[in-house]
DNA sequence: ATGGTCGCGCTGCGA
């Protein structure tokens, strides 16, 4: 079974893109973000047609997630729990084809100086007390999303003149960590321990052309998810096509039956 | 080189 999250910077303008992407990779699960369209004008037919269920949950101009599943999605939720004044579309959950998943878009904070920072802080905050509910529930769960927090050296293009900055500040790195300790696994990191990789590129001057990108784009998978783990690929590919979103799809293979991570350290 | 380019929806804002 394949999971994937890409943020597609407007569903609507990257609608052909898409629809390739999905007939070549067929994945099982998508989760997207920045769909940029409220409800009633998502492209839903195009999508159905490969064979998707959707959940939506859209608003106008900004923001927008959505779950695409080639099985029935049951149990949809639309917000994350936590603050009652918080009116963006940034989360939504579902469960299918026997696994509980969420699409996420994590405020990008606009700059560290900004209430705007600490409102993605407290973003990741709730993530959290939301991961420690879905962990007592036991079921098998993968939050993917858009998380704009790049979580070591090896996921920014040039670490010591960013440290510091948006979206690679010790204090929202320090919040991803903290649901890593609780168990969850950057599906990504495991099956590359090594890799420096991006998932995205801003479009403007020589970033794309110079490989300056980020590693923001996360699949964080639960323990008996992680224990079906079998590879995660970022579709870099998708980058380089015309009319690109400025993000890359990053998508995970899961087996019908746990696992094994491969043993790096058994030469 | 604190510029640069997209998408939305029509003016400047957010990323």
């Amino acid at each position: 079974m394949k999971i994937a999250t890409f943020n597609v910077n407007s569903v609507r303008a990257r609608l052909p893109n898409l629809l390739n992407w999905l007939k070549n990779l067929t994945p099982d699960i998508v989760l997207l973000q920045e769909t940029k369209v409220v409800d009633d004008l998502f492209p839903a037919e195009a999508i159905e047609d490969l064979g998707y269920n959707l959940a939506i949950h859209g608003q106008k101009t900004y923001n927008g997630v959505a779950i695409l599943s080639k099985t029935p999605l049951e149990d949809v939720k639309k917000s994350l729990p936590g603050d009652q004044t918080d009116d963006e579309s940034r989360y939504i959950e579902a469960f299918t084809n026997g696994i509980r998943v969420a699409s996420i878009y994590v405020p990008q904070g606009t700059n560290i100086e900004s209430p705007r920072f600490q409102f993605k802080l407290k973003f990741l905050d709730r993530v959290y007390a939301h991961t420690k509910n879905l962990l007592d529930f036991g079921e098998p769960f993968v939050l993917g999303g858009d998380w704009n927090v790049a979580p070591e050296p090896d996921d920014v293009y040039d670490p010591q003149h960013l440290l510091g900055e948006l979206c690679f500040h010790p204090d929202e790195r320090a919040h991803f960590r903290k649901l890593l300790w609780l168990g969850l696994t950057d599906a990504f990191r495991a099956i590359n321990p090594q890799a420096a990789q991006f998932s995205y590129w801003d479009y403007r001057g020589r970033y794309w052309r110079a490989n300056q990108g980020l590693r923001i784009d996360h699949l964080l998978l639960s323990p008996l998810a992680t224990d079906r783990l079998i590879k995660c690929t970022i579709d870099r590919a998708q980058r380089g096509l015309e009319n690109p979103s400025d993000h890359a799809p990053v998508w995970c293979e899961i087996s019908r039956a746990p696992t094994y991570l491969p043993d790096q350290s058994c030469e």
